[in-house]
DNA sequence: CTACAACTGGTACAAATGTACCGCATTGAA
DNA sequence: TTCAATGCGGTACATTTGTACCAGTTGTAG
């Protein structure tokens, strides 16, 4: 199932949380997305059920807790998400938005050092290694197609 | 009203196609967002009706056709998006995207030479310009409270 | 003058989302 | 053993979103 369905924002916002504290319960999760905004704890555990549902997490009872952990690596969902935001917005293009993100911080000088250092390794990987060692399914991004 | 609603993901792709062509009648538009997929005319309608509830766009009758234009420029949008994107998906640190979008294009020379002209240009302006040429409300994002 | 084509405005409606109450079981404490 | 706290599963429900049908109006080709 790789194409299984997008989360939504408010979940993903718990699914954040989910993978900054490893298996936890729905008490911790709850805990720790509320340090962040205000929400009751059985709407944290509605949008775990929700991303369990999605195939993003799995849980198992340990004892009375029911433990939830996350199945996706945050990256993979990262990547599907900023594509299908991408293509929302930009057709399918990342340059307007990486252009757009670093025209932001254009009046950081730090971020820009930042970046250039990010630009530097880039081309040094390239010189060095062929294959991007990023493995997992790098698709090139090619358009949209998911009706 | 600068804090107005988010558009939803379709509504966004109505409003790109408006951008686009510029004030425009329900049909014209239709046919653009038609090329990307499929989709009634009169669904693009809901969405134009939306976009204008929502504050982005206005539209006035000309004859018997309502022509559509947007009202807030694409950049601003973008921008609010953006910010809400990084919001939920990085707790709003615009670090992570940044890499992200750049390790996509790690594989691409040609992505990463443009990116590079890109910060260069950056830091050309920083060390002339002082003030950013933006204007509008570049606001440095601080954190949620859109509850 | 008439039939059609082009448009509009109203309305519909299921699915997804955001948000949460409630009752029941378990468990530690008194 | 009884009670309060803790946690779960079920259920609810208003909005928002995606998607579109339909009926009424009017300009236009015959």
């Amino acid at each position: 199932m790789v194409d299984r369905k997008l989360l939504s924002k408010g979940e993903m916002e718990v699914a954040r949380a989910l993978w900054e504290i490893g298996p936890a319960s729905v008490r911790e999760i709850h805990e720790l997305v509320s340090q962040d905004k205000a929400v009751d704890v059985t709407t944290v555990q509605t949008y775990l059920r929700r991303i369990e549902a999605k195939g993003y997490a799995k849980s198992k009872l340990k004892g009375r807790a029911r433990i939830y952990e996350a199945k996706t690596r945050a990256k993979t969902v990262i990547r599907a998400s900023v594509e299908d935001f991408v293509d929302r917005l930009f057709g399918g293009d990342t340059t307007p938005l990486l252009v757009h993100l670093v025209e932001e911080s254009a009046s950081d000088p730090e971020r820009i050092a930042q970046l250039r250092e990010l630009v530097d390794s880039l081309e040094q990987k390239q010189k060095t290694t062929k294959g991007d060692p990023t493995k997992d399914d790098s698709t090139g991004r090619k358009r949209r197609d998911k009706s």
